[in-house]
DNA sequence: AAGCACGCCAACCGCTTGAGT
DNA sequence: TACTCAAGCGGTTGGCGTGCT
């Protein structure tokens, strides 16, 4: 048996996302919850096959996103990680909240591993430099062994929320990072919540007159969960049908979200 | 001003994994 | 146990912006 394609080639809507789709895409899953990526392009009124909602969703709509503007402990942790753990891109993300896999990904190949390179190649001149100056002193390495680094979540420095505890004060230990609205965000462990509260509030301001941020299908408990009219009328009325919802079809799908 | 090269990053593609039957 | 399929993952591609000539 042939496995269906995940993509249709025919008819599919491929490349940049328009500020449109966009906005049908968090209407949907903020209002119903990606209960099915397959499926949920039809009833989101999307010619995108559902992968590609799938990662638009992850890599750039869903809140708490941070975009641009790595610390300079992101980018330790990025690199520790990477010695330890190699291309493993996901688990690297799951240390560094707020950070998605692609984007670690794409950081680390046009930043990081320029920056190793040229850090290598500095301190293999300085290796060489110190060989010429003293042969007797070659036991004492000029770079430091790889230190060993936990990723037990609970003893991994979690950017987001310890960083202002360090108190060193250079210019990458405030993080804060510029999100799509540009706007700074400081993260801090006492505010954090009132923090990321204000920060899906800006996020989704553009949609507000939507009202669908204020009736979220959320899983997430950070997030108020009211019960939309569009949720509980089918589970009360089987003959409810809602246009953009998954009961379309008469089938209860799951319509919490994962998020 | 035009053309080119390069870097960044969003998105795609194909393979793998794991849950469900 | 074997099979199907949705979701996850990592490598790669291509479009766009920017800087240089």
């Amino acid at each position: 048996m042939v496995r269906t394609p995940c993509c249709d080639k025919s008819g599919l809507k491929k490349g940049t996302w328009t500020p449109e789709e966009d906005r049908k895409l968090m209407d949907y899953v903020t209002r119903y919850g990606c209960w099915n990526w397959r499926q949920l392009p039809k009833y989101a009124g999307l010619s995108r096959c559902g992968k590609s909602c799938r990662l638009r969703w992850l890599n750039y709509l869903r809140p708490n996103i941070k975009r641009g503007n790595y610390s300079k402990e992101e980018e330790d942790i990025i690199i520790k990680l990477h010695e330890k753990l190699g291309n493993r891109w996901s688990t690297i993300a799951a240390e560094l909240p707020g950070r998605t896999d692609n984007e670690i990904k794409n950081h680390w190949h046009t930043n990081l591993k320029k920056r190793l390179l040229l850090q290598n190649s500095v301190t293999d001149d300085q290796k060489s430099d110190q060989n010429s100056q003293s042969e007797t002193s070659s036991q004492e390495e000029v770079s430091t062994p790889p230190q060993e680094f936990d990723i037990n979540p609970m003893n991994t420095p979690q950017i987001l929320e310890s960083s202002t505890s360090t108190s060193s004060s250079t210019d990458h230990d405030q993080v804060s990072s510029i999100t799509t609205d540009t706007t700074p965000v400081e993260f801090n462990r006492s505010s954090e919540t009132i923090i990321q509260e204000d920060r899906v509030a800006n996020f989704f301001e553009p949609y507000a007159g939507n009202n669908f941020w204020t009736e979220p299908f959320l899983a997430d408990n950070s997030y108020n969960f009211n019960i939309s009219n569009d949720f509980l009328a089918p589970l009360i009325d089987p003959g409810y049908v809602s246009l953009h919802s998954p009961f379309l079809d008469g089938e209860l799908l799951c319509p919490y979200g994962l998020y």
